[in-house]
DNA sequence: AAATAAATTGCAATCGAGTTGCATTTTATA
DNA sequence: TATAAAATGCAACTCGATTGCAATTTATTT
């Protein structure tokens, strides 16, 4: 599930996302682009240049406005916190595994959900307590209201 | 997507999980079977009888002992905190809908994932922005390693 | 290149859902 | 009733994430 091949380009991610070019954008984007699996906000923090020393602050502001323009998406945990992966063509939307043991998460493939008990049986999963399938967007009466 | 009609007994169902019956669990059980979809562990607090006044301390551990013996099951949302509803055989696992504006999050009927986005545009979902199917168990290594 | 406005960043403080330790109260069992 | 075990309240705490504001950096215009 991982990528490393033929990824997405920096420079150009952030001109496309109408993003200026500063040395942390580009420097949390690299890590994301480079990352074989799901990130939290501390992992990218660690990942970056020791040199350039980040504020956490800054890695968070980054990675909501890398989410706001679909650079990266966000993928919430039962431990109440967030992990991120690139959300571009070469990384498109599918499911997780995520080990309530060791706390890891990691990419499956895109499946169809009825089969997916049986089908996630190949991958690094040992017992499935629940798939839970999440949906975001807005909902009608909050369109009606104009409230977006 | 409502039960309401036919649902749980709640003496049984402390009964059955091997659970003490104190008045705390019986009102925060019946708060989770009277409910018409998740809630948080705020709502679950303003929707007890005032004149028990209990501590939010106590609805966190009533809710991991719930959650623990299957009685209900808990759904992270996007701004970091969890939503929960029974997980009885009146209410099995089923996708869920969450708008990012009012911040409610509603049932959907169970539905194979690839043809979501189809199948959920009939219910309260203007514009879908993300579907995630997230599963939960034990990895193999953790497995191996007798973590577990 | 220098000046200006706009956007980004660091720092400290703060938020809030959820947790922990411990004394007190309630429940189950004898 | 007496006793042990479990549940609860209270206060303090954890930790990921957010906010306000001043300082810095970037983009844009002379
Ligand atoms: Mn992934
Ligand atoms: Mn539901
Ligand atoms: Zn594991
Ligand atoms: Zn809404």
């Amino acid at each position: 599930m991982s990528l490393k091949r033929e990824h997405c380009n920096v420079e150009g991610t952030l001109r496309e996302a109408g993003l200026s070019q500063t040395a942390r954008r580009v420097a949390v984007l690299t890590v994301m682009i480079q990352a074989d699996g799901p990130l939290s906000a501390g992992d990218i923090l660690k990942r970056t240049d020791p040199e350039q020393k980040i504020n956490k602050v800054t890695i968070y502001r980054i990675l909501s406005s890398f989410r706001e323009n679909r650079i990266i998406r966000e993928l919430p945990t039962d431990q109440g916190m967030n992990l991120y992966e690139m959300s571009c063509r070469h990384n498109p939307s599918h499911p997780h595994f995520y080990c309530k043991t060791c706390r890891t998460m990691s990419c499956l493939p895109p499946v169809n959900l009825s089969q997916a008990q049986e089908s996630f049986a190949g991958q690094n999963v040992f017992r499935i307590d629940d798939v839970h399938v999440h949906v975001t967007g807005v909902c009608r009466q909050c369109h009606r209201q104009d409230k977006i």
